[in-house]
DNA sequence: TTGCAACAGTTTCAAACGAAACTAAAATGG
DNA sequence: CCATTTTAGTTTCGTTTGAAACTGTTGCAA
């Protein structure tokens, strides 16, 4: 610990007893704790397979979801690519501004409205998608293999319930008494 | 879409038929897509739960886990917080300095080791985690009510196996060969 | 001892992010 | 029609991030 800035005490000697920490107060385990459990699960699990497909394609994980849209081969705009991948569409835009200077995807301005942009995969980008579909699975596979059959459909819907749950409480206005005050002291 | 700069083809009149895709490459719906819907359910709940405590107290996801692991009174070196919350360390020494600036937390260098600063939460951190832990379990709460009891057993078995597979294939070196194969069995 | 590798944390730097402001093009509507 | 609002997408700005480099400290070994 190099240059840590001289902070009040700076001895020793610390009681081993838990200074405070009122019985009452349940504990909160964080290795217990939903959100962090799914937050440290998805970051492992994204974390390894943006390495797979940077280190093979040189692509983000925003760019890998926005060619997996649009794998098939269809033409959206912006806008639907946003609501399909879940990302917000500064997201998107930055996405497809380096698809394009890196020719993944090609744009063309629509005759009806010229607001949205067309987006189509280029061949490059359809063949980026033809190698990492492929690896993108075995990955997922590779994760599931440790689940039963059984329990994989358990998966399913148990994401599929929270997802649900977890949309209506982010929509909800905001927690009824909830004060808008930094903590009193 | 403003300045779009113009990339080759702008006109319009886009064919309908998908260009390329041959048939025999796996589709991949996203939403089918483990990674991606771990990721989206996890941002969903971290980030409503964030918001929760940002209005609240001015904490960050970060420092909120380090008030959580340190709330018991408990005192340890920035290296174990690391561990403890699934920090980099990093993250964690910033977390910490940011903690240092508004009294949540205090350093004392240690005896024995003068690397390993021993840190304490402070009575006004003490304070917001006598109160955020409720706040955090309600939420967790209201999410899981989503679910049956069997279901609850049931994800705490699924994530618990899934996090340990996820290490697991993380640790693994690299898919060395450009193949993705199954490799050692 | 000193000499060097390993460790605990911090800092730096460039990329990535989010919120909010902005621009251009459509839709609305008086 | 022209003015206003809405929509689509981009840009800006300040913050956050992650990797790698760095600093001080300790442990180990010759």
């Amino acid at each position: 610990m190099p240059p840590a800035r001289r902070s009040s005490t700076a001895s020793s000697k610390i009681s081993a007893k838990p200074a405070a920490a009122p019985a009452d107060i349940p504990a909160l385990h964080l290795t217990r704790f939903l959100p962090y459990r799914l937050s440290v699960l998805a970051n492992t699990v994204s974390h390894t397979l943006a390495k797979l497909y940077e280190k093979r394609f040189g692509i983000t994980i925003p760019e890998w979801r926005i060619i997996a849209v649009l794998g098939g081969g269809e033409t959206m705009s912006a806008g639907e690519i946003a609501q399909r991948t879940a990302m917000d569409k500064v997201q998107v835009s930055r996405a497809i501004s380096r698809m394009l200077d890196s020719s993944l995807i090609l744009r063309e301005s629509g005759d009806t409205d010229r607001r949205k942009a067309l987006l189509t995969l280029t061949p490059k980008a359809l063949a980026i998608y033809a190698e990492i579909v492929p690896m993108a699975l075995t990955y997922e596979e590779e994760v599931t293999d440790a689940l039963s059959i059984d329990e994989r459909a358990q998966l399913d819907t148990l994401l599929s319930k929270l997802q649900a749950r977890a949309d209506q409480l982010a929509a909800r206005p905001a927690p009824v008494g909830a004060q808008t005050e930094p903590v009193e002291e």
